[in-house]
DNA sequence: CGGCCGGATTTGACCGGTCAAATCACGGAG
DNA sequence: CTCCGTGATTTGACCGGTCAAATCCGGCCG
């Protein structure tokens, strides 16, 4: 079925055609419903291939399915979120895998050269990433799922994150309004790279520190339930323990439960535990955990709504810092 | 970067470059050589979209992510396997979202009609699923990861699934040998439909009655933490507990885990306990999970070449039934 | 020395759309 | 009545490759 022949069936040409899919109001409305009953009735669908050739768009964006992207529970749901945004804007989403570092970089040059893709949705973005400057410096567009933290200076490109530092300190708000003056902290041990690990402690850290709460911070070994047990058992065993933990990821904060309800402490009571991410884990466990929930279908929508946009003319790197919101459960039942 | 502008820079016509990168059999040694340098100094790759539109062939293939895809911890590795063995074909893989059930076939039928792409994979699938006669009918090329199971005759098309039955079964054999004569099931009610869930605890069962072991089975609400504690908590509460427990999937075996820690016994000792998918959660629980592996590469690898599969004459379905690797750690130490 | 053959290379048409410029039709102004 | 302007429609060229048929060219044979 091609735009020719539903031209002869509607007796125009093909251009009109066209025009009638893409500039309607220069069409004739009468010619408009002779040419949509022709699409109709013969079921036309525009070649998605032959159009990208003539308006050199592909309709594609890149999103690489890094190595690690498995590791953490939320990505999955981003990637679903991000799919639903990008065909909510007439594009699809192509996946690809590159190594990680500036040896993947290649990979995101192939793409655009054999221009298979019009731009990158960039994710699991580390400390200082190589693509923002490398992408930027060859006009490729993209937007980043996650703040780069350059030791000095600012990353080009624009980026979408979760606040979890004003989570996280919101947090320790709100369970010190419930009573709690020992607050815990439960992250895993980032490899030397500033991250959204550090920064959920950072929040715990400011605000712990603004009440004037006592720092009783332990690590896991790595985001594991095993590591997160081990960390809580490190806090628990101190002679002033706290009577509320907030760990960094849901993972840690299942690991937390676990060693709390080992030692017949009971999770919500005797103490409170949140995590962050709202996963699937959440609702997993007796009572449901105490979570941040990343407003994921937002943080979709907004990371294409600034590809569209014109790229800053002073290329600073700019971004939107969405809120997470606390979703209360039985691990710490937060009144209001 | 064009095809003419190599030929130029390399005084040959269009073609002779379009041969040296299709058919180099039909190009003099010489020439191949100063076309080839033309390519690799000007940095030439040909367009994906111009040669999708004279070929026919979108090089891309469809990949549904379902609704439920997150609730599996599995299907994040699936889909990066996936994505590298399509990218290994020299494709990519454009994801894409539909409804359940019927109501999402107009999206695969849009896809095709738009020739966006050049053929699916399936995966989430269900008892009868829907996709796989209507697809068959239109002649659409597809892949399924997992079978079909309908209730008489024969679902069309091809598959590659897991065999968790024989998985299953073995490691009955395999707790069995190693001193447990209790050994019970925790699946979950999954909703009227076969599906792995049912694969699995079939193995488990037929095994069992072989080997003359009584029936200790507890069935989860749902595919959580909570469900299989609650459900564990069942089998460990009757006067003849089971000393091992195979669980349907590693997210209810760590369910599972809790609850014989929470009493105070330990994994591995006394209470075995197994998972299924080795997902991250199995290396991060203590001493680690035993599970059962899916040959995920392979999978990936498999369907895709079944894609290329000329469509059997006779177009009953026909499938890869892939052997599960069982991995040994902590919660159940099985020699050998 | 002409004809023929086969491999190497080139030419023309096409894939199915879009863009830009050209043509057409019609009504109002001069 | 002619000319012009405007909106509707059509035509020709092009996007960047591939396919199939045509051309070129050197060597071999008669």
């Amino acid at each position: 079925m091609t735009l020719r022949q539903v031209a002869a069936h509607a007796g125009v040409s093909r251009q009109t055609v066209s025009n009638v899919l893409n500039a309607p109001e220069r069409v004739d409305p009468a010619t408009q419903d002779r040419v949509r009953e022709a699409i109709e009735t013969l079921g036309y669908q525009p070649n998605r291939t032959a159009r990208s050739l003539a308006t050199r768009q592909a309709g594609l964006i890149g999103y690489c399915l890094s190595r690690h992207s498995g590791h953490s529970l939320y990505m999955d749901a981003f990637l679903h979120a991000l799919t639903a945004a990008v065909e909510a804007s007439g594009r699809h989403l192509l996946l690809f895998t590159a190594p990680d570092g500036e040896r993947g970089l290649a990979t995101y040059a192939d793409l655009i050269a054999q221009q298979a893709v019009d731009a990158f949705v960039l994710s699991d973005t580390v400390g200082e990433d190589p693509r923002h400057p490398w992408l930027a410096e060859r006009g490729i567009r993209f937007t980043s799922f996650g703040r780069t933290w350059p030791r000095h200076g600012r990353q080009p490109g624009m980026w979408v994150d979760v606040d979890g530092h004003a989570a996280c300190a919101e947090l320790v708000t709100r369970l010190h309004g419930a009573g709690h003056d020992r607050i815990g902290f439960v992250g895993w041990d980032s490899p030397g790279t500033r991250g959204a690990g550090s920064d959920r402690r950072d929040g715990w850290r400011f605000r712990c520190r603004e009440l004037g709460l006592p720092h009783l911070e332990a690590r896991a070994d790595s985001d594991s339930l095993e590591g997160a047990a081990r960390a809580a058992a490190t806090l628990l065993d101190a002679p002033e323990p706290p009577t509320a933990i907030v760990a960094a990821t849901d993972l840690l904060a299942v690991g937390v439960l676990g060693e709390v309800r080992r030692r017949g402490l009971s999770p919500g009571a005797d103490v409170w535990v949140t995590g962050f991410d709202d996963s699937l884990l959440a609702t997993s466990v007796e009572n449901g955990l105490t979570t941040v929930r990343q407003p994921t279908a937002e943080i979709a929508a907004r990371l294409l709504g600034l590809l569209e946009a014109e790229p800053d003319t002073a290329d600073a790197g700019a971004g939107v810092l969405l809120p997470g919101q606390i979703v209360v459960r039985g691990s710490a039942p937060l009144g209001l």
